[in-house]
Parts: C-alpha cells; sequence; structure tokens
RNA sequence: GCGAGGGUAGCCAAGUUAGGAAACGGCGGCGGACUCAAGAUCCGCUCCUGUAGAGGUCCGCAGGUUCAAAUCCUGCCCCUCGCACCA
C-alpha cells in the first residue's frame, strides 16, 4: 500500500552524491562555513550514539549549504596512544570478553579476526567496516578526500611543529608527577587497565618524622595537623620493615613502603630488615613536639599501607581510641612485648581542637555515643568519617598551634602541612587508599615519573582561554560557566605516555605525545590535508608550517607550496562549529581553546562550540562490554538512515540524552511513511502553475507556512534540531489537519497550497531526512533540494490568521458545550458582541490589562456608566483576554469583522456539528430569553445557544 | 567533597532567559466515525467536580516575595554528568 522504499531511495542518492562530488568542498566566492567532530577512535565498533554525534554537525553543514554557504565537513581517525594497543593485546591473548565484544558486538567474522592483530589492522578495520561505511549510509555530507589518522607520517609533522612551537614559547615542561604504575609490567598504567580497585584515587599522605636515635621513623598521616595530639604511635609487629638510606638520612619503613619511595623519586638503599616488633616498646620523637612517645604493637596497622606505620592522636581518631582502651586493657599482651603496662595506662588523650557538638575528647564521645567498642567494628568506618567530617569543617585548634589557633582546620591544614615541611618536620608520598591491581596482575602503586608538561595554569595562557571562552558561542550557553571553571582548575597536563601509537615528543623521542595532546589543533590539517598527499614527507619541515599557518613573513626562504596551501587554510578557518560532548568539555575541548589561542591570531579562534548528551537504549547507558548497544548499519538496515537520523535528532536537542526505543523509531519511520504517500499523492495531482485565487483558508495555511519558515530557521541557527524538525514536520502536520478538516481540496487554489507547502516542507526538512526529500523534491520540481526558504512577506497574513484561531476556538466552544450537556442540537445561535462591547474592548487595548484603571475610564462615559455591573464583568473578561497579548495582535483584532468570519464558516459549522447554524448580533435578539442568552457575547468571544 | 545540569499530569516532553489561561505536542488508554472486519485515517475525552463554554486543586518538598509564580528568592530531598594523564 504505501511505496516508500527508504533502502532504494537512499542507495540511489548516496550514488548520486558520490559520483557528483557532492560534497568535496573547495574554496570559492561564497561564505565558508567549516564544522568539524572528533574525530572517531576506532578501538572497537560504532553505535548508535556515535550516530548522533556525526549527523548533528551534518544537519547544520546541510543546512549552511541550502543557505548558500562552502560547507566544509571533514572526518579524520583517532589512533594515537594506548587503547587501541590495549585491544590488541587482549585480543592475541584471546581474552574472552574481547573476543565476545568483537564477534558478537561487532560481527567480526572469525576468518577476519587474525587481519585485527596490528594495532593499524585493528584500527583499519574498525574504520573501513564500521565507521567508514556507517557514515556514507547515514548520508553525512563529509569530504572523504581530506580523512587522515593520527598515526599517518605527515600528520606526524603537523604535530612535531605544534610541539616545537610550544616548547619555544615556553610552554612545555619537564617534571615529575605521581602516576599509577604496575609493578608487574613495570609501566604506567591507566583506569582502563585497572582490574580491581578502578575507583581508588591515590592520597598524598604527609609524613611525620618521628625520631629514634638518629633515624627517622615517619609515620603516615592524613590530618598532618593532629601532630600535637599524638600520644603514642603503632607498628605491626608481625610485619616486614627495612632500614635504608632515603636520600642520605636513615629510615625505617614497612618493605613495601620503602618500595614505593623507591618509585617515588627517592634514592633508596636498603641497610636491613627486621619485623616491627623491633621497635615496640620504644620510644620516638615528636619532631614538632620534641616529646618522646611509646611504639604500640598493633594488628591493625597495614604495612602495606604508606609508611606501615602510624600515629596516634585518641583525642580526635575513633581508631585510635579504641585501640589505646584495648591496649590499657590488655596487660598481658603488652608484657609480651616488655612493655610496663602502667605505661600504657598514663597515657591520655590529648585534644587539640574544639568541635561543635562534642565535648573535650570528640572521638571518646564519638565511639560512646555510637556504642562501638573494637577496631574490626564495621560500624566504626562511619563513626570515623562522621567525627573527621566534623573536625575539618568546624575543628577549631587549639592554643597550641599558636598563629593558627582559633582557626577552622580546613583552612589551616594545609599551612600547618606546608610550613613543617619547610622546616623538616614533615615530609610526604603518595599511596592509595586501597590495593589496587592490574590486568595484568600486577600491583599497582603510585610512582613518580619524569614527565613533560603542557604548563595549563600559565597564567598569560589561562588568560587568553577565557578570552577565547568569552568570544565565541557556546550552544548550550550553560555550559559556558563549565569552560570557565575548567580553565582555572586546570593545572599542569602530563602530554607524552612511553608508549603508543601517535608521534613522539621532538624534544624527547623516547616519549609518545599523548592523544589528549594531539588533537587540539588538528581542524586545521584537515584544510590542507587532502593536498598534503602530493608533498613529501620531508618537505613538510617546522618551517613548511609556519609558512603554512603565519605566512611568507614567517620564515627566511617560505615553501611555495606551503605559501599556495595557506590560501586554503586561509579560506576555511576559523572552524565555525566544533559539535562535540559533554564529557569533553573539562580536556578536550578546553585544550583545543587553549591551543587555538595561543598558536593562531585571533580571527582564527574557535568561533562556536556545541556539546552533545549521551545516548540511551531502552533507558539505559548503551555499553558495548555488555553488548547492550544498537549498531548503526542494523538499525538503518531495518528502518532506513532518513528514519534512524530523523529519530536522533528529533527525539531530543542535541545537548540532552536521547533515548533510543525501538517503539518510538518505528512511529517515526510510520510517520515519515505516511509523510511519503501524502507527498507522492501532491505530485500527482494536477496543479495550475500560476497562482490561482485563493480563499482565506488557504491564505491561512501558507501564513502558518511562514511562520514554520521563521521557526524552523531559528531553531537551526541555534543547532536546536529538535524544535527545528518539529516545527516543520510535526507542528505542521497539525495545521495540515485542521486545513483538511476545514476546505474541499479540490480547488486549484488547495492544490496550488498544498504543493507550496509541500515544496518548502520538503526544503526544511532536507538537513534532517536528506534522501526523502531530494528525492520528493526532484519528482515535484525536477530538481533536489538546493535552497533554504525564507519567510514570504506576500504570504504573511495576521488577519487571516486571527480569524482562523477565531473559528478554532468557536469550534472548542460549541464542542465543550455539546460535551459537558450532552445534547445533540439541531440549531446552533450565535451571537457576537454589541458594539459598545467593542468601545469597552478598545478601551482595555488602551489602558493595558488593568481592571481598576480600565474601570476608571469607562466610568466616565455616562453611556457605559449606566450598565453598571455588566461592564465591570465585561472588563474583566476583557482584560483576561488582552492579557500576553502584544500590540501588534490587539491592533490587528481591532481589524477583525467578527461576525462575517462566523458567517463565512456557517458551512463548516454546520458540517461540524450536523446543526443549523444562525449567526447575529446580540442587538438583534428579538425575544425576552433570546436576549437573556445572547448577553453573555464578549468581543472574540460569542455567545452560543444550542437547540 | 568540589563543579555543572536536572526533577512538569500513566509514560516521553515543551514552557522557566523577559512572572499573567490545567500548562504545546507525542505515546499509551477510553469512546465515536469510516469499514464486512482488521489496520490506517478522522473526531472527542483522558487531575477532581459539573446536563452551558464553568469551578476546584496542580508543575520534587517546605516556606517567602507579588494583585498574580511551573516561572523570582530561601532552605531541604532526590537523580544525572565531570573531577586529570583517560578516549
Amino acid at each position: 500500500m504505501t511505496d516508500y522504499d527508504p533502502h532504494s531511495i537512499e542507495s540511489r542518492w548516496r550514488d548520486r552524491w558520490t559520483e557528483a562530488e557532492r560534497y568535496e568542498a573547495e574554496p570559492d566566492d561564497a561564505e565558508s562555513t567549516f564544522v568539524t567532530v572528533p574525530y572517531p577512535y576506532p578501538s572497537g565498533g560504532m553505535h548508535v550514539g556515535h550516530a548522533r554525534t556525526y549527523t548533528v554537525p551534518d544537519v547544520y553543514a546541510r543546512y549552511r549549504r541550502l543557505q548558500g554557504d562552502t560547507v566544509l565537513f571533514p572526518i579524520g581517525w583517532h589512533v594515537t596512544g594506548t587503547p587501541i594497543i590495549g585491544a590488541v593485546e587482549r585480543l592475541k591473548k584471546g581474552e574472552e570478553q574481547q573476543l565476545d565484544v568483537l564477534q558478537n558486538t561487532y560481527n567480526v567474522p572469525s576468518d577476519t579476526l587474525s587481519e585485527l592483530e596490528t594495532p593499524m589492522g585493528f584500527a583499519r578495520y574498525f574504520i573501513e567496516e564500521h565507521y567508514k561505511k556507517n557514515m556514507k549510509a547515514l548520508g553525512l555530507s563529509v569530504d572523504w578526500r581530506r580523512e587522515f589518522t593520527t598515526n599517518d607520517e605527515r600528520y606526524k609533522r603537523f604535530i612535531t611543529w605544534q610541539y616545537e612551537r610550544l616548547n619555544d614559547r615556553g610552554l612545555l615542561e619537564k617534571g615529575l608527577h605521581p602516576v599509577s604504575y604496575c609493578l608487574e609490567q613495570e609501566d604506567p598504567v591507566t583506569t582502563h587497565d585497572i582490574l580491581e580497585g578502578e575507583e581508588a584515587e591515590f592520597q598524598e599522605y604527609t609524613l611525620v618524622k618521628f625520631d629514634w636515635d638518629g633515624t627517622t621513623v615517619p609515620m603516615a598521616t592524613l590530618r598532618p595537623e593532629t601532630v600535637h595530639g599524638v600520644t603514642n604511635a603503632y607498628i605491626d609487629p608481625d610485619a616486614e620493615y627495612v632500614r635504608a638510606q632515603v636520600d642520605g638520612d636513615e629510615w625505617i619503613v614497612s618493605t613495601e613502603g620503602a618500595e614505593k619511595l623507591a618509585h617515588q623519586a627517592r634514592d633508596v638503599e636498603r641497610l636491613d630488615s627486621f619485623t616491627g616488633e623491633r621497635l615496640v616498646g620504644q620510644r620516638v620523637t615528636n619532631p614538632v613536639t620534641e616529646e618522646p612517645v611509646l611504639v604500640l604493637p598493633a594488628g591493625f596497622v597495614d604495612a602495606d599501607n604508606a609508611t606501615g606505620v602510624v600515629m596516634s592522636v585518641p583525642a580526635h581518631s575513633p581508631d585510635d581510641w579504641i585501640a589505646l582502651q584495648e591496649a590499657k586493657d590488655d596487660d598481658e599482651r603488652l608484657q609480651e612485648y616488655g612493655i610496663d603496662p602502667e605505661t600504657v595506662r598514663a597515657i591520655e588523650a590529648r585534644p587539640i581542637a574544639d568541635v561543635d557538638g562534642y565535648g573535650e575528647v570528640p572521638a571518646r564521645d564519638a565511639v560512646e555515643f555510637a556504642e562501638v567498642e573494637s577496631t574490626t567494628d564495621p560500624e566504626l568506618e562511619e563513626v570515623r568519617q562522621e567525627l573527621y567530617n566534623n573536625e575539618f569543617h568546624s575543628g577549631r585548634l587549639k592554643e597550641m598551634y599558636g598563629e593558627y589557633a582559633g582557626r577552622i582546620i580546613s583552612d589551616v591544614r594545609d599551612a600547618i602541612k606546608a610550613e613543617y615541611q619547610q622546616r623538616g618536620a614533615f615530609d610526604s608520598m603518595y599511596d592509595f587508599a586501597e590495593m589496587v591491581v592490574s590486568r595484568a596482575g600486577g600491583k599497582v602503586i603510585v610512582s613518580e615519573q619524569e614527565t613533560w608538561f603542557l604548563r595549563y595554569n600559565d597564567p598569560d595562557w589561562t588568560e587568553m582561554a577565557h578570552e577565547a571562552v568569552g568570544e565565541m558561542t557556546v550552544i548550550p550557553e550553560t555550559t559556558r560557566e563549565q569552560y570557565t571553571h575548567t580553565i582555572d582548575w586546570l593545572e599542569e597536563w602530563p602530554c607524552i605516555r612511553n608508549y603508543g601509537l601517535g608521534t613522539p615528543l621532538p624534544m624527547d623521542d623516547d616519549f609518545i605525545i599523548e592523544p589528549l595532546s594531539d588533537s587540539t589543533i588538528y581542524m586545521s590539517y584537515y584544510t590542507i590535508a587532502h593536498r598534503l598527499q602530493d608533498v613529501p614527507v620531508e618537505q613538510l619541515t617546522p618551517k613548511f608550517f609556519d609558512t603554512l599557518f603565519y605566512g611568507s613573513d614567517a620564515v627566511a626562504e617560505p615553501d611555495e607550496t606551503a605559501l599556495d596551501l595557506r590560501g586554503e587554510w586561509e579560506y576555511w578557518y576559523p572552524v565555525d562549529f566544533r559539535c562535540s560532548g559533554n564529557d569533553l568539555i573539562s580536556n578536550h575541548l578546553t585544550f583545543y581553546l587553549y591551543h587555538h589561542a595561543e598558536l593562531f591570531e585571533k580571527p582564527q579562534w574557535p568561533q562556536g562550540v556545541t556539546s552533545m548528551g549521551m545516548g540511551l537504549l531502552e533507558g539505559e547507558a548503551m555499553s558495548s562490554s555488555s553488548g547492550h548497544v544498537v549498531l548503526p548499519s542494523e538499525a538503518i538496515e531495518e528502518y532506513g538512515a532518513d528514519t534512524v537520523r530523523f529519530f536522533l535528532l528529533n527525539s531530543a536537542e542535541p545537548w540532552q540524552d536521547f533515548d533510543w526505543r525501538d517503539e518510538r523509531v518505528e512511529d517515526t519511520r510510520d510517520q515519515l511513511e505516511r509523510f511519503y504517500d501524502r507527498a507522492a499523492e501532491i505530485i500527482e495531482l494536477d496543479c495550475p502553475d500560476e497562482q490561482p485565487d485563493l480563499e482565506p483558508i488557504d491564505r491561512w495555511l501558507l501564513a502558518k507556512l511562514q511562520e514554520t519558515v521563521a521557526a524552523a530557521t531559528d531553531a537551526l541557527e541555534a543547532f536546536e534540531t529538535r524544535k527545528a524538525s518539529q516545527a516543520a514536520f510535526y507542528g505542521f502536520e497539525e495545521h495540515l489537519r485542521w486545513y483538511r478538516r476545514r476546505t474541499d481540496r479540490d480547488r486549484p487554489g488547495a492544490r496550488w497550497a498544498l504543493r507550496e507547502v509541500l515544496r518548502t516542507r520538503l526544503e526544511l526538512l532536507a538537513p534532517f531526512v536528506p534522501f526523502l526529500t531530494n528525492e520528493l523534491h526532484e519528482r515535484l520540481t525536477g530538481e533536489p533540494s538546493t535552497a533554504w526558504p525564507s519567510v514570504d512577506p506576500q504570504l504573511t497574513d495576521p488577519i487571516v490568521e486571527i480569524e482562523e484561531m477565531l473559528i478554532e476556538q468557536l469550534t472548542e466552544d460549541i464542542n465543550d458545550i455539546v460535551n459537558v450537556t450532552g445534547t445533540d442540537p439541531d440549531r446552533i445561535a450565535v451571537y457576537t458582541a454589541a458594539d459598545w462591547k467593542y468601545d469597552v474592548f478598545e478601551q482595555v487595548t488602551e489602558t493595558g490589562p488593568d481592571v481598576g484603571a480600565v474601570m476608571s475610564e469607562v466610568m466616565e462615559r455616562p453611556e457605559l456608566r449606566e450598565r453598571g455591573n455588566e461592564v465591570n464583568q465585561l472588563v474583566r473578561d476583557l482584560v483576561d483576554q488582552v492579557r500576553g497579548r502584544d500590540d501588534e495582535t490587539l491592533a490587528t483584532m481591532a481589524d477583525v469583522e467578527e461576525r462575517s468570519v462566523y458567517e463565512r464558516a456557517r458551512e463548516f459549522f454546520a458540517g461540524e456539528f450536523d446543526a443549523e447554524i444562525v449567526v447575529k448580533n446580540e442587538t438583534d435578539a428579538e425575544t425576552d430569553s433570546e436576549r437573556e442568552q445572547a448577553s453573555g457575547a464578549v468581543p472574540f468571544r460569542p455567545a452560543v445557544h444550542l437547540n
């Protein structure tokens, strides 16, 4: 019954566009528009969430093209770094989950798997078999001549240039940085490489350097400000400890602690080892208070956490409090270690801060209140958290803190720490708070590595980045603050990795520039990527790129080719819109701004960024590892590319999350099919070439069309794909429904109007559903959609719109009365308001919607004053009518001849309600009962009576 | 914890920037028209009450400002995203 066959239409148009090189963009006299999207990272296949990411810029590109611009929409492939290598490794190891994803989620044939066993083989497979095929099937208007990968020699030359220049400008810096490090692989690891403890964050522990006869016993703590409250120390008597030279001093730490320190850029030399028992019962001296304190044995001390020795602050730590009580009660154990129980019993908690809501010894109060009695009680965790929180935010230090006395801990902790560190009493080390294990099975620790950084906290650079944000269009506007915040928050960014695909750092080619750092200005590379193919790699020196980007004056002997290419770059740059994801604001998008601001002049800075929301599938997050994804190829096969596109663009605005629900997608497909069928009918109609006489209802439809053109245009300018397509598609369907109900469509005027409407809507929808619309447009007019429509002032008609609105309102009113009374009237009387009521209306529009003010004006007029209450009620009704309508509309309303509007529509009403329709003015009422019925008439709200 | 966004009728979702109509639209549900029938299409209804187009109560919760609040202010609850070497 339907002729709509998306697959044949779509393949036909795809072929035509390819043959015509339709989207191969060359500089010309027209305005240029340059839109980009982050190049895909082919470490796996593409799902329908990615499809939206690339379709949104496509819609904008198509829109700008219809507006007459020359538009560039390119794609490249990001393969930098380790994810692809990791994926290949997992494949080669035959890891089950990886095989499952490749074979079952992404349908890689078994006999092809071997091709994926090299990084570029893997990338190439997904580029060709997934991304490109899907993108072409979706009809993305990409200039495919410009594609490249970030592992290409020419691209590497470009990145080399970028990093040499950044280095020249002093924005690169070499230094130490803590990273997660796998002891098994002896290499840094990323979150993706971590099997256990993926969420773990590493902490910077303060080491309080207690002294034991000239040997340092560093006690690890996260609360350095409690140093005055230390009453004793704890060590695990059974764990292994070492004495070692650490940066020239002698330290005692756990064996694990020593290994960690060795990885944190310290010079560690082990002297001897022993169990913790050796320190038990010894006295060590607090470096701040210079007091000796006793070392007690404790099983709860974890030798594999920081140094494996901790200080005890029983007044403020619930753990320490309980442990101390337990020690006091266990004479036997103490004696075992040769400790006099009396000395332990003499230890008293030493409060160092006043905390709101707690007594003198907060830890005791907290423990007693919660009735926790043992260090193994699971509830202790909660008690500890709560107390720590309260102390941190409301604890005030006591007098022993000198200049810090009376201050809130959260305000001064860092200062105290820095001060004692400076004085040599404190040191620090990094560690995780929990066990972390890599996928390779090795223990993961925090290591400090020599690294190159990008100095994103450089004040001048930061300032320029702020400026760039200030000058660009941000969609949605609410994200602007996120950029500002990110810029202020960014510190130095380590921009290299030890291994991976990509470009070696020119200053130190043992390292590879990491993915987020080699993807900041590559949009400029698109402008010349296709032409660079003809330039020998060796010719692409930094000077070549200087010439290309900075012009002939930048170098002594400018390269001719570079100068020639410079024209292309100048034509396309700046990037008009970068369409990216919400999640990239805090890194990629902000880096993009930084690097543009630094390396290019202001006119070349980013003009606009839109960030997109995520995709859900049947209400849940998509996940390729669990197979909870829909592949674009499958969706297109089932519904057609236009349906997929339309659903993605129409179900939510780009920055909102969308939810792919099969049922909804099916509905979308049905709607498009219906649209297609109706369009086909109109195309078949015999239609006059010249505009025939139009009825008011035809002019109304055409006026609505103009409104729709304006709304869709405004919306697309703001990237509101949903609003634009809703207006052009669903919104207009409603107007058409009313039109069909209101009129006979077999008139020349109606045919002409419907044809005009169809043509325009096809143009409005062309960016969204390009296959369907171009097909129909060509059948209708002989050529594809070539221009975006503009509002035709000849076809706007405010009066006819108001007249039609009155008819709709009256239809609703009559219908309401019929419903509520349950009657089936034979005769419907419609009374328009008496002339004096229109005088009052005019007064209301003049005075404004203020009942009191209008009344005092109106009461000046004797002929109105004598109507008293009636006028009062009328003014109230009219004020409600007028409120919220602009002056223009009100002025137009004043020109409407209400009675003739209803009379012209008599036939329509008669048909709708199957009744005789009588239209009269209120003043023409003859009998008392008729006058009664008619008296309620208000301008633009006639009285109605049913019999 | 920090930063950002959000909570609207059974579901999805507009409206919030410029306060002013129980609150666009869709889905689902109910009734009707057309049809041999189904589907498609069309017309009503779909918070409560109501045989005259009305009234009442509503926009996470609790207050406040105002003639008037889904919209502005304050506090609270809940959800989502980001928080660094990772695309």
